[in-house]
DNA sequence: GTCTTTATTGATAACGAATCTCAATATAGT
DNA sequence: ACTATATTGAGATTCGTTATCAATAAAGAC
């Protein structure tokens, strides 16, 4: 089974584009992250490790690992957010609208519907997003 | 049955707004609209009507218009645009990731799982956001 | 109608996330 | 080593959206 670092490096080779300690830095430190991480949070984390590294470059690289399938961008209540995508398994989320707790969740279902549905009007389905905007039980009250 | 007036109007009462002759413009335009509208041509549009407006104005009337439940916003493909809500029917998106076209649909069994999965967690559903992004017949070749 | 309170307005400045520029540097294949 | 070219970081730049603020205008009280 590949591992992260094999596959950015295959799908750089495949681009023309280089394996860089930078790049390996950033992929290292995101691969260490957990659920939503906003991009400061990342700049911070990636500096500790390697303090020249600058934003534009980070921007840049998750671009990239977004292009290689082993991240996602979210912009859940405004904020940018990147996610781990490869061996974690696909899930939609489930978001708080007074405290932003987020739950993740899937359905096979549901992702069934929308395969129908796609089909039905013509099209392939590629991608989907899907966010169920709630109260949770300490917000409720 | 009130018409989107009549419920704009109230709303502002309630919240100790008024009802000025922008908002009025700003939401006549609005109503005229179909589909999804960036604020740069709603802009345009309300300008001709009354070329006083300002972009500000716009802004936090749309944001007034979210509010009332009137009007919902998406960013698709980076882009914002607004759309009707009220008296539409609530419905989700079928996005081609090739030329951005747009279709609408919705699905009784898949609103009754992401109800049903809201619960699962503890989670009272207010709203959500579907889209689908696929490849439509034009676009697949 | 007049008065008073306070929301609203438009112009413009300010903001901030993301991108672009560019000269210096590093990579990968030969 | 050598060469072609991708990459880098710093800072400038862009652009959608918000904040500021003095002037104006609603809406209710009388």
């Amino acid at each position: 089974m590949l591992n992260e670092f094999d596959i950015f490096i295959d799908f750089l080779k495949q681009q023309n584009l280089r394996w860089t300690p930078q790049r390996k830095s950033i992929l290292k430190v995101f691969l260490q992250q957990e659920g939503h991480v906003p991009i400061d949070e990342l700049h911070k984390k990636i500096r500790s490790e390697d303090p020249t590294i600058g934003i534009a470059t980070l921007y840049r690289t998750m671009k990239l690992l977004i292009d290689a399938g082993l991240a996602e961008m979210h912009t859940f209540n405004e904020r940018t957010t990147y996610e781990r995508l490869y061996q974690v398994g696909h899930h939609d989320h489930l978001i708080c609208k007074m405290c932003s707790k987020t739950v993740e969740f899937e359905h096979p279902l549901i992702e069934k519907y929308q395969k129908e549905v796609c089909e039905r009007h013509g099209f392939t389905l590629k991608s989907h997003r899907m966010e169920l905007f709630g109260l949770c039980n300490e917000c409720r009250t």
